[in-house]
DNA sequence: GTTAGGG
DNA sequence: CCCTAAC
Protein backbone atom coordinates (compact mmCIF):
# COMPACT_ATOMS: atom_id res chain seq x y z
CA UNK A 1 0.00 0.00 0.00
CA UNK A 2 2.79 2.45 0.65
CA UNK A 3 4.80 1.80 -2.11
CA UNK A 4 1.80 2.50 -4.21
CA UNK A 5 1.89 5.23 -2.61
CA UNK A 6 5.67 5.69 -3.61
CA UNK A 7 4.49 4.86 -7.13
CA UNK A 8 1.72 7.42 -7.25
CA UNK A 9 3.99 10.24 -6.44
CA UNK A 10 7.05 9.56 -7.67
CA UNK A 11 10.24 9.33 -6.04
CA UNK A 12 12.24 13.12 -5.93
CA UNK A 13 15.52 12.04 -4.39
CA UNK A 14 15.89 13.99 -1.28
CA UNK A 15 18.74 13.14 1.14
CA UNK A 16 17.94 10.90 3.67
CA UNK A 17 17.63 13.44 6.58
CA UNK A 18 19.27 12.76 10.23
CA UNK A 19 17.04 11.16 12.67
CA UNK A 20 14.78 9.46 10.02
CA UNK A 21 12.00 7.53 11.72
CA UNK A 22 10.31 4.26 11.02
CA UNK A 23 6.34 4.98 11.29
CA UNK A 24 4.49 3.64 14.36
CA UNK A 25 1.78 2.67 12.52
CA UNK A 26 0.56 1.72 9.47
CA UNK A 27 -2.83 2.42 9.29
CA UNK A 28 -4.19 4.11 6.80
CA UNK A 29 -7.11 5.95 5.89
CA UNK A 30 -8.65 8.88 3.22
CA UNK A 31 -9.04 11.56 5.60
CA UNK A 32 -12.51 13.02 5.58
CA UNK A 33 -12.83 16.37 6.73
CA UNK A 34 -16.83 16.92 6.50
CA UNK A 35 -16.89 18.99 9.56
CA UNK A 36 -18.94 22.23 9.25
CA UNK A 37 -17.32 24.78 11.34
CA UNK A 38 -19.42 27.66 10.33
CA UNK A 39 -22.20 27.96 13.46
CA UNK A 40 -21.98 31.90 13.35
CA UNK A 41 -24.90 32.62 15.84
CA UNK A 42 -23.99 35.58 17.08
CA UNK A 43 -24.63 36.28 20.75
CA UNK A 44 -25.93 39.93 21.56
CA UNK A 45 -23.03 41.38 23.97
CA UNK A 46 -24.27 44.25 25.25
CA UNK A 47 -22.07 46.30 27.41
CA UNK A 48 -22.51 49.05 29.85
CA UNK A 49 -20.64 51.21 30.95
CA UNK A 50 -20.57 54.29 33.10
CA UNK A 51 -18.09 56.06 34.48
CA UNK A 52 -17.46 56.19 37.75
CA UNK A 53 -14.37 58.25 38.59
CA UNK A 54 -14.62 62.25 37.92
CA UNK A 55 -12.28 63.44 35.27
CA UNK A 56 -10.58 66.33 35.20
CA UNK A 57 -9.53 68.67 32.20
CA UNK A 58 -6.99 68.54 29.80
CA UNK A 59 -4.94 71.41 30.02
CA UNK A 60 -5.32 73.48 26.76
CA UNK A 61 -8.12 74.40 24.35
CA UNK A 62 -6.58 73.84 21.28
CA UNK A 63 -8.46 72.65 18.63
CA UNK A 64 -7.08 70.17 16.67
CA UNK A 65 -6.06 67.37 18.71
CA UNK A 66 -2.03 67.08 18.86
CA UNK A 67 -2.13 63.48 17.98
CA UNK A 68 1.52 63.28 19.05
CA UNK A 69 1.51 63.85 22.52
CA UNK A 70 -1.23 62.54 24.64
CA UNK A 71 -2.38 63.58 27.47
CA UNK A 72 -4.20 61.84 30.10
CA UNK A 73 -7.16 62.73 31.53
CA UNK A 74 -7.24 61.76 34.89
CA UNK A 75 -9.69 59.47 36.97
CA UNK A 76 -9.95 60.17 40.63
CA UNK A 77 -10.61 56.81 41.15
CA UNK A 78 -7.94 54.92 39.74
CA UNK A 79 -4.32 55.44 38.88
CA UNK A 80 -3.54 58.03 36.18
CA UNK A 81 -0.32 57.57 35.29
CA UNK A 82 -0.11 56.37 31.90
CA UNK A 83 3.58 54.74 30.59
CA UNK A 84 3.17 53.13 27.38
CA UNK A 85 1.01 55.73 25.86
CA UNK A 86 2.65 56.93 22.92
CA UNK A 87 0.47 56.40 20.69
CA UNK A 88 1.85 57.01 16.62
CA UNK A 89 -0.97 57.73 14.54
CA UNK A 90 -1.14 55.55 11.99
CA UNK A 91 -4.25 53.91 9.95
CA UNK A 92 -6.27 51.86 11.72
CA UNK A 93 -5.56 49.36 8.59
CA UNK A 94 -2.25 49.21 8.15
CA UNK A 95 -0.37 49.61 11.02
CA UNK A 96 1.27 46.80 12.70
CA UNK A 97 3.42 48.08 15.63
CA UNK A 98 1.05 49.90 17.88
CA UNK A 99 -1.73 49.42 20.14
CA UNK A 100 -4.89 51.20 19.39
CA UNK A 101 -5.44 53.67 21.76
CA UNK A 102 -8.46 56.41 22.11
CA UNK A 103 -8.18 60.04 21.50
CA UNK A 104 -10.85 62.47 21.78
CA UNK A 105 -10.88 64.99 18.79
CA UNK A 106 -14.11 66.38 19.07
CA UNK A 107 -17.65 65.86 20.54
CA UNK A 108 -20.98 67.43 21.02
CA UNK A 109 -20.82 68.58 24.39
CA UNK A 110 -24.10 69.55 25.79
CA UNK A 111 -24.95 73.19 26.35
CA UNK A 112 -23.31 73.97 29.00
CA UNK A 113 -20.95 74.51 25.61
CA UNK A 114 -20.60 78.19 24.83
CA UNK A 115 -22.24 77.25 21.78
CA UNK A 116 -19.44 76.14 19.51
CA UNK A 117 -19.44 73.66 17.26
CA UNK A 118 -16.96 71.74 19.10
CA UNK A 119 -17.94 68.04 19.83
CA UNK A 120 -15.56 64.81 20.55
CA UNK A 121 -14.56 62.03 18.65
CA UNK A 122 -12.39 59.43 19.36
CA UNK A 123 -9.99 58.02 16.85
CA UNK A 124 -8.64 55.09 16.98
CA UNK A 125 -5.31 54.13 16.77
CA UNK A 126 -2.99 51.49 17.45
CA UNK A 127 0.06 51.49 19.82
CA UNK A 128 1.35 48.28 20.94
CA UNK A 129 1.75 45.44 18.05
CA UNK A 130 1.67 42.68 15.82
CA UNK A 131 5.20 41.78 15.16
CA UNK A 132 5.28 39.55 11.84
CA UNK A 133 8.01 37.71 13.11
CA UNK A 134 11.11 36.53 11.18
CA UNK A 135 12.04 33.27 12.38
CA UNK A 136 15.10 32.30 10.60
CA UNK A 137 16.13 28.58 11.09
CA UNK A 138 19.49 27.67 11.19
CA UNK A 139 20.77 24.73 9.77
CA UNK A 140 19.41 20.97 10.02
CA UNK A 141 20.51 19.52 13.41
CA UNK A 142 23.21 18.02 11.11
CA UNK A 143 25.05 21.17 9.94
CA UNK A 144 24.16 19.73 6.22
CA UNK A 145 20.98 20.24 4.82
CA UNK A 146 19.53 17.61 3.04
CA UNK A 147 18.99 18.47 -0.34
CA UNK A 148 15.57 18.39 -2.29
CA UNK A 149 16.26 18.28 -6.08
CA UNK A 150 13.08 19.39 -6.86
CA UNK A 151 12.61 22.23 -4.82
CA UNK A 152 14.49 25.15 -3.53
CA UNK A 153 15.95 24.16 -0.56
CA UNK A 154 16.22 27.95 1.32
CA UNK A 155 17.29 27.20 4.66
CA UNK A 156 16.17 30.67 5.08
CA UNK A 157 12.57 29.80 6.90
CA UNK A 158 10.79 32.65 6.86
CA UNK A 159 7.78 32.70 8.75
CA UNK A 160 5.10 35.10 8.87
CA UNK A 161 2.49 34.58 11.32
CA UNK A 162 0.14 36.18 10.85
CA UNK A 163 -2.12 35.51 13.55
CA UNK A 164 0.31 34.87 16.48
CA UNK A 165 1.54 38.18 17.51
CA UNK A 166 2.50 38.50 21.11
CA UNK A 167 2.31 41.93 21.97
CA UNK A 168 5.46 43.52 21.12
CA UNK A 169 7.02 41.34 23.72
CA UNK A 170 9.97 39.32 21.28
CA UNK A 171 11.69 35.93 22.15
CA UNK A 172 14.43 35.22 20.47
CA UNK A 173 14.57 31.42 20.27
CA UNK A 174 17.73 29.45 18.67
CA UNK A 175 16.75 26.15 17.82
CA UNK A 176 20.14 25.02 18.39
CA UNK A 177 20.01 25.70 21.80
CA UNK A 178 16.59 23.86 22.30
CA UNK A 179 16.69 21.11 24.48
CA UNK A 180 15.93 18.22 22.48
CA UNK A 181 12.51 18.08 23.79
CA UNK A 182 10.79 21.46 24.21
CA UNK A 183 9.26 21.65 27.62
CA UNK A 184 5.26 21.20 27.49
CA UNK A 185 2.85 23.72 26.39
CA UNK A 186 0.19 24.94 28.57
CA UNK A 187 -1.14 26.45 25.37
CA UNK A 188 -2.13 22.94 24.21
CA UNK A 189 -5.08 22.30 24.08
CA UNK A 190 -4.42 19.12 26.64
CA UNK A 191 -4.74 21.11 29.12
CA UNK A 192 -8.72 22.12 28.96
CA UNK A 193 -9.90 18.80 29.02
CA UNK A 194 -11.35 18.00 32.48
CA UNK A 195 -14.14 20.31 31.77
CA UNK A 196 -15.51 19.56 28.82
CA UNK A 197 -18.26 17.78 30.19
CA UNK A 198 -19.10 20.79 32.32
CA UNK A 199 -18.74 22.39 29.08
CA UNK A 200 -21.16 20.42 27.53
CA UNK A 201 -23.70 19.82 30.46
CA UNK A 202 -24.19 23.75 30.79
CA UNK A 203 -24.59 23.87 27.37
CA UNK A 204 -27.03 21.48 26.73
CA UNK A 205 -30.30 22.57 27.54
CA UNK A 206 -29.85 24.75 24.57
CA UNK A 207 -30.38 23.78 21.03
CA UNK A 208 -27.49 25.89 19.59
CA UNK A 209 -25.84 22.31 18.74
CA UNK A 210 -25.73 21.55 15.16
CA UNK A 211 -22.86 19.17 15.20
CA UNK A 212 -24.17 16.27 15.30
CA UNK A 213 -20.77 15.40 17.28
CA UNK A 214 -22.00 17.73 19.98
CA UNK A 215 -26.10 16.52 20.14
CA UNK A 216 -25.52 12.89 21.49
CA UNK A 217 -25.93 12.96 25.14
CA UNK A 218 -23.34 10.88 27.21
CA UNK A 219 -23.42 9.96 30.34
CA UNK A 220 -19.70 10.25 32.07
CA UNK A 221 -18.32 9.80 34.98
CA UNK A 222 -16.24 12.72 36.54
CA UNK A 223 -13.19 10.00 36.02
CA UNK A 224 -11.93 10.80 33.06
CA UNK A 225 -12.68 7.25 31.01
CA UNK A 226 -11.77 6.71 27.62
CA UNK A 227 -14.67 7.44 26.67
CA UNK A 228 -15.59 8.91 23.41
CA UNK A 229 -16.42 12.18 24.01
CA UNK A 230 -16.83 15.45 22.07
CA UNK A 231 -15.37 19.07 22.76
CA UNK A 232 -18.64 21.37 23.27
CA UNK A 233 -18.15 25.37 21.78
CA UNK A 234 -21.32 27.63 21.85
CA UNK A 235 -21.22 29.30 19.23
CA UNK A 236 -24.26 31.46 19.88
CA UNK A 237 -22.15 32.85 23.16
CA UNK A 238 -19.55 34.61 23.53
CA UNK A 239 -18.32 33.04 26.50
CA UNK A 240 -15.19 31.68 26.99
CA UNK A 241 -13.02 31.29 30.14
CA UNK A 242 -9.78 31.41 30.88
CA UNK A 243 -8.47 27.41 32.12
CA UNK A 244 -6.78 28.36 35.31
CA UNK A 245 -8.54 29.55 37.96
CA UNK A 246 -9.29 27.45 40.52
CA UNK A 247 -12.87 25.74 40.74
CA UNK A 248 -14.97 27.25 43.38
CA UNK A 249 -18.60 27.71 41.62
CA UNK A 250 -18.19 24.48 39.54
CA UNK A 251 -20.70 22.84 41.40
CA UNK A 252 -23.16 25.62 39.88
CA UNK A 253 -21.89 25.23 36.88
CA UNK A 254 -22.29 21.68 36.19
CA UNK A 255 -26.21 22.63 36.66
CA UNK A 256 -26.87 25.96 35.60
CA UNK A 257 -27.30 26.36 32.29
CA UNK A 258 -25.83 30.20 31.71
CA UNK A 259 -22.68 30.86 29.63
CA UNK A 260 -19.35 31.45 30.43
CA UNK A 261 -17.83 34.42 29.81
CA UNK A 262 -14.97 36.19 28.65
CA UNK A 263 -13.10 37.62 31.62
CA UNK A 264 -12.11 41.09 29.69
CA UNK A 265 -10.39 43.94 31.29
CA UNK A 266 -9.26 47.00 29.51
CA UNK A 267 -5.67 47.48 29.94
CA UNK A 268 -5.35 50.78 29.00
CA UNK A 269 -8.49 52.66 28.97
CA UNK A 270 -6.94 56.02 28.63
CA UNK A 271 -8.46 59.48 27.13
CA UNK A 272 -4.96 61.29 25.98
CA UNK A 273 -6.54 64.22 25.28
CA UNK A 274 -9.75 65.78 26.23
CA UNK A 275 -11.07 68.97 24.92
CA UNK A 276 -13.92 70.98 26.59
CA UNK A 277 -15.15 73.92 26.63
CA UNK A 278 -16.46 75.81 29.59
CA UNK A 279 -17.40 79.24 30.62
CA UNK A 280 -15.01 81.10 33.51
CA UNK A 281 -17.93 81.85 35.37
CA UNK A 282 -18.38 78.07 35.39
CA UNK A 283 -18.65 76.67 38.80
CA UNK A 284 -15.83 73.95 39.62
CA UNK A 285 -18.84 71.68 39.91
CA UNK A 286 -20.53 72.81 36.99
CA UNK A 287 -16.70 71.92 35.10
CA UNK A 288 -17.00 68.51 36.70
CA UNK A 289 -20.29 68.01 35.92
CA UNK A 290 -19.61 69.14 31.96
CA UNK A 291 -16.40 66.72 32.04
CA UNK A 292 -18.70 63.95 33.48
CA UNK A 293 -21.43 64.75 30.93
CA UNK A 294 -19.21 64.38 28.21
CA UNK A 295 -17.12 61.49 29.24
CA UNK A 296 -20.69 59.58 29.87
CA UNK A 297 -21.66 60.81 26.23
CA UNK A 298 -18.80 59.13 24.86
CA UNK A 299 -19.46 55.53 27.43
CA UNK A 300 -23.15 55.83 26.68
CA UNK A 301 -23.25 55.20 23.39
CA UNK A 302 -21.50 57.46 21.25
CA UNK A 303 -18.79 55.52 20.99
CA UNK A 304 -17.11 53.05 18.21
CA UNK A 305 -15.24 50.21 19.30
CA UNK A 306 -13.00 48.43 17.27
CA UNK A 307 -11.31 45.22 18.36
CA UNK A 308 -7.74 44.35 17.05
CA UNK A 309 -6.67 40.99 17.78
CA UNK A 310 -3.10 39.72 17.11
CA UNK A 311 -2.83 42.81 14.56
CA UNK A 312 -6.01 42.28 12.62
CA UNK A 313 -8.72 44.00 13.25
CA UNK A 314 -11.96 42.08 13.33
CA UNK A 315 -14.22 43.10 11.35
CA UNK A 316 -16.98 40.23 11.62
CA UNK A 317 -19.62 41.53 14.66
CA UNK A 318 -21.51 38.58 14.09
CA UNK A 319 -18.78 36.42 15.01
CA UNK A 320 -18.04 34.97 18.78
CA UNK A 321 -15.45 35.65 20.75
CA UNK A 322 -14.82 32.41 20.43
CA UNK A 323 -14.47 32.57 16.61
CA UNK A 324 -12.35 35.53 16.78
CA UNK A 325 -10.28 33.91 19.16
CA UNK A 326 -10.73 36.35 21.80
CA UNK A 327 -10.25 33.77 24.33
CA UNK A 328 -7.46 32.37 26.92
CA UNK A 329 -5.47 31.34 24.21
CA UNK A 330 -5.10 34.97 23.23
CA UNK A 331 -4.29 38.43 23.24
CA UNK A 332 -6.04 40.79 22.29
CA UNK A 333 -3.75 43.43 21.33
CA UNK A 334 -5.72 46.49 21.17
CA UNK A 335 -8.92 48.76 21.46
CA UNK A 336 -9.95 51.27 19.44
CA UNK A 337 -12.41 53.18 19.87
CA UNK A 338 -14.03 55.67 17.50
CA UNK A 339 -16.40 58.39 18.36
CA UNK A 340 -18.76 60.30 15.70
CA UNK A 341 -20.53 62.85 16.53
CA UNK A 342 -23.02 62.55 14.32
CA UNK A 343 -23.53 58.54 14.78
CA UNK A 344 -24.37 57.68 18.04
CA UNK A 345 -24.29 54.19 17.42
CA UNK A 346 -22.38 51.22 19.35
CA UNK A 347 -20.52 49.46 16.84
CA UNK A 348 -19.21 47.15 19.09
CA UNK A 349 -18.02 46.69 22.50
CA UNK A 350 -15.40 47.58 23.69
CA UNK A 351 -12.68 44.60 24.32
CA UNK A 352 -9.69 44.17 26.12
CA UNK A 353 -6.56 42.10 26.14
CA UNK A 354 -7.03 39.07 28.05
CA UNK A 355 -3.94 38.07 29.37
CA UNK A 356 -2.37 34.88 28.92
CA UNK A 357 -1.95 31.89 31.18
CA UNK A 358 0.95 31.64 33.42
CA UNK A 359 3.33 30.11 31.51
CA UNK A 360 3.65 31.97 27.95
CA UNK A 361 3.78 34.86 30.16
CA UNK A 362 7.02 35.82 28.88
CA UNK A 363 5.40 36.49 25.26
CA UNK A 364 2.12 37.50 26.34
CA UNK A 365 2.99 39.27 29.46
CA UNK A 366 1.23 42.74 29.34
CA UNK A 367 3.05 45.57 29.49
CA UNK A 368 3.63 47.07 33.20
CA UNK A 369 0.39 47.46 34.95
CA UNK A 370 2.03 50.73 36.32
CA UNK A 371 -0.47 52.55 34.19
CA UNK A 372 -3.16 53.72 32.70
CA UNK A 373 -6.23 54.30 34.35
CA UNK A 374 -7.47 50.77 35.22
CA UNK A 375 -11.24 51.00 33.64
CA UNK A 376 -13.13 47.94 34.30
CA UNK A 377 -15.93 46.79 32.65
CA UNK A 378 -17.89 44.22 33.55
CA UNK A 379 -20.19 41.77 31.46
CA UNK A 380 -22.54 40.60 33.06
CA UNK A 381 -23.42 36.98 33.38
CA UNK A 382 -26.86 36.65 32.84
CA UNK A 383 -28.26 34.72 35.73
CA UNK A 384 -25.28 34.74 37.01
CA UNK A 385 -24.81 35.30 40.97
CA UNK A 386 -20.80 34.80 40.17
CA UNK A 387 -19.70 38.07 40.02
CA UNK A 388 -18.53 39.75 44.04
CA UNK A 389 -16.64 42.36 44.70
CA UNK A 390 -14.58 40.73 46.86
CA UNK A 391 -12.99 37.89 44.40
CA UNK A 392 -12.39 41.12 42.00
CA UNK A 393 -10.30 42.59 44.80
CA UNK A 394 -8.85 39.37 45.81
CA UNK A 395 -7.66 38.80 42.44
CA UNK A 396 -6.17 42.26 41.74
CA UNK A 397 -4.16 41.72 44.80
CA UNK A 398 -1.75 38.83 44.78
CA UNK A 399 -2.94 37.41 41.62
CA UNK A 400 -1.02 36.44 38.67
CA UNK A 401 -0.95 38.96 35.69
CA UNK A 402 -3.78 36.18 33.98
CA UNK A 403 -6.00 36.35 36.92
CA UNK A 404 -6.57 40.01 36.97
CA UNK A 405 -8.76 41.67 34.75
CA UNK A 406 -11.79 41.45 33.52
CA UNK A 407 -15.18 43.00 33.38
CA UNK A 408 -18.09 43.06 31.59
CA UNK A 409 -20.73 45.52 31.63
CA UNK A 410 -24.33 44.47 31.45
CA UNK A 411 -25.65 47.09 28.28
CA UNK A 412 -23.82 49.73 26.90
CA UNK A 413 -27.56 51.49 26.77
CA UNK A 414 -28.11 51.13 30.99
CA UNK A 415 -25.36 53.90 31.10
CA UNK A 416 -23.17 53.21 34.04
CA UNK A 417 -19.68 52.32 33.55
CA UNK A 418 -18.32 51.28 36.58
CA UNK A 419 -14.79 51.99 37.04
CA UNK A 420 -14.87 48.65 39.31
CA UNK A 421 -12.13 46.50 40.67
CA UNK A 422 -11.01 43.79 39.03
CA UNK A 423 -12.24 40.57 39.46
CA UNK A 424 -11.05 37.04 39.95
CA UNK A 425 -11.79 34.79 36.92
CA UNK A 426 -13.63 32.12 37.76
CA UNK A 427 -12.31 28.70 37.08
CA UNK A 428 -12.20 28.03 33.70
CA UNK A 429 -14.89 26.00 31.92
CA UNK A 430 -12.29 24.84 29.68
CA UNK A 431 -12.80 22.58 26.74
CA UNK A 432 -13.82 24.90 24.46
CA UNK A 433 -12.60 24.29 20.97
CA UNK A 434 -10.08 26.28 19.48
CA UNK A 435 -10.98 28.57 17.13
CA UNK A 436 -10.20 27.82 13.39
CA UNK A 437 -7.30 29.48 12.19
CA UNK A 438 -6.97 28.87 8.43
CA UNK A 439 -3.55 28.19 7.22
CA UNK A 440 -2.12 31.03 5.67
CA UNK A 441 0.38 30.94 2.23
CA UNK A 442 3.10 31.64 4.49
CA UNK A 443 2.64 29.38 6.93
CA UNK A 444 1.49 26.64 4.42
CA UNK A 445 5.33 27.09 2.90
CA UNK A 446 6.68 27.15 6.17
CA UNK A 447 5.27 23.62 6.62
CA UNK A 448 6.27 22.46 3.26
CA UNK A 449 9.82 23.49 3.74
CA UNK A 450 9.92 22.19 7.28
CA UNK A 451 8.54 18.20 6.21
CA UNK A 452 10.17 18.40 2.96
CA UNK A 453 13.03 18.45 5.11
CA UNK A 454 12.52 16.57 8.14
CA UNK A 455 9.86 14.08 6.67
CA UNK A 456 6.54 13.26 7.51
CA UNK A 457 6.96 11.61 10.50
CA UNK A 458 8.08 13.95 12.54
CA UNK A 459 6.30 16.95 13.30
CA UNK A 460 7.08 17.74 16.84
CA UNK A 461 10.25 18.31 14.98
CA UNK A 462 8.41 20.36 12.11
CA UNK A 463 6.99 22.82 15.19
CA UNK A 464 10.04 23.24 16.23
CA UNK A 465 11.26 23.90 13.42
CA UNK A 466 8.97 26.01 11.92
CA UNK A 467 6.37 27.13 14.00
CA UNK A 468 7.80 27.47 17.23
CA UNK A 469 6.43 30.95 17.76
CA UNK A 470 3.11 30.10 16.54
CA UNK A 471 1.91 29.04 19.76
CA UNK A 472 -1.56 28.33 18.24
CA UNK A 473 0.02 25.77 16.26
CA UNK A 474 0.85 22.48 17.60
CA UNK A 475 2.41 19.87 15.75
CA UNK A 476 -1.14 17.38 15.32
CA UNK A 477 -2.26 20.93 13.92
CA UNK A 478 0.58 20.54 11.48
CA UNK A 479 0.49 16.99 10.99
CA UNK A 480 -3.20 17.66 10.12
CA UNK A 481 -2.75 20.44 8.05
CA UNK A 482 -0.43 18.25 6.10
CA UNK A 483 -3.06 15.84 5.54
CA UNK A 484 -5.39 18.28 4.39
CA UNK A 485 -2.74 19.99 2.01
CA UNK A 486 -1.96 16.42 0.52
CA UNK A 487 -5.67 16.30 0.05
CA UNK A 488 -5.69 19.58 -1.42
CA UNK A 489 -3.23 18.78 -3.93
CA UNK A 490 -4.69 16.12 -5.23
CA UNK A 491 -8.68 17.18 -5.55
CA UNK A 492 -8.77 19.48 -8.36
CA UNK A 493 -8.39 23.40 -7.87
CA UNK A 494 -11.94 23.86 -8.79
CA UNK A 495 -12.90 21.46 -5.84
CA UNK A 496 -11.13 22.85 -3.54
CA UNK A 497 -11.75 25.88 -0.95
CA UNK A 498 -10.20 28.38 1.23
CA UNK A 499 -7.77 30.47 0.78
CA UNK A 500 -5.78 29.23 -2.51
CA UNK A 501 -2.63 27.59 -2.23
CA UNK A 502 -0.35 28.31 -4.79
CA UNK A 503 0.40 25.56 -7.00
CA UNK A 504 4.15 25.28 -6.68
CA UNK A 505 3.70 24.58 -3.01
CA UNK A 506 0.68 22.13 -3.86
CA UNK A 507 3.23 20.22 -5.93
CA UNK A 508 5.99 20.68 -3.23
CA UNK A 509 3.44 18.98 -1.06
CA UNK A 510 2.84 15.54 -3.11
CA UNK A 511 6.35 15.78 -3.86
CA UNK A 512 7.32 15.58 -0.29
CA UNK A 513 4.55 13.34 0.32
CA UNK A 514 5.80 10.89 -2.35
CA UNK A 515 9.39 10.72 -1.08
CA UNK A 516 8.21 10.43 2.33
CA UNK A 517 6.32 7.72 1.44
CA UNK A 518 8.46 6.11 0.32
CA UNK A 519 11.12 6.45 2.56
CA UNK A 520 9.11 5.34 5.16
CA UNK A 521 7.77 2.60 2.85
CA UNK A 522 11.52 1.66 2.51
CA UNK A 523 12.38 1.54 6.23
CA UNK A 524 9.57 -0.33 7.10
CA UNK A 525 9.88 -2.93 4.76
CA UNK A 526 14.03 -3.07 6.06
CA UNK A 527 12.59 -3.40 9.35
CA UNK A 528 10.59 -6.19 8.34
CA UNK A 529 13.18 -7.88 6.96
CA UNK A 530 15.57 -7.43 9.74
CA UNK A 531 12.77 -9.33 11.84
CA UNK A 532 11.58 -12.05 9.78
CA UNK A 533 15.50 -12.69 8.92
CA UNK A 534 16.31 -12.61 12.97
CA UNK A 535 12.97 -14.61 13.71
CA UNK A 536 14.41 -17.17 11.31
CA UNK A 537 17.65 -17.26 12.57
C1' DG B 1 5.00 13.32 25.40
C1' DT B 2 4.57 11.94 20.25
C1' DT B 3 2.63 9.85 16.23
C1' DA B 4 -0.75 8.34 13.24
C1' DG B 5 -5.31 7.98 11.88
C1' DG B 6 -10.12 8.11 12.25
C1' DG B 7 -13.98 11.38 13.11
C1' DC C 1 -9.92 20.68 14.79
C1' DC C 2 -10.86 16.89 18.02
C1' DC C 3 -9.97 12.43 20.06
C1' DT C 4 -7.23 8.70 21.20
C1' DA C 5 -4.79 4.16 20.50
C1' DA C 6 -0.34 2.91 20.28
C1' DC C 7 4.16 3.96 21.09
Amino acid sequence: MVLQKMLEYGFNGYQVPPIPRAPRSARKRVPSWKKNEDHNKMCAFDLLATVAGKLSEGDDSADKINREESKVVKDSMVKTEIDYLKANVCDQESCNKSFFVSEIIKAPVRDTFSGSASGITVSDFKIEGTNNKEVINEAPENGKPPVVNNVDCNLKLVIRDDDEKSCGHTQSHTLNNKPFRAPPRIGDRRIRRLSAYKQWRAASNTDMYRNKNSCYKYQRSIRDYPFKKRRLYQFDSPSISNDQSDSIEDGSSLSAVHDSHVKLKIKSFKVPEFFIEIPETATVSSLKRTVMEAVTAIFSGELHVGVMLQGKRIRDDNKTLLQTGICHDNVLDALGFTLESNELQVEDLPIVPLTARPKPLSRYSPPPPTVANQLVIQQKAPDSPVTNSRDIMESDHGMSVDSRALVTVPSMNAGALAVGPVRKFKRAEVGQRRIRRPFSVSEVEALVEAVERLGTGRWRDVKIRAFDDAKHRTYVDLKDKWKTLVHTARISPQQRRGEPVPQELLDRVLSAHGYWSHHQAKNQFKHQLQTETCRLL
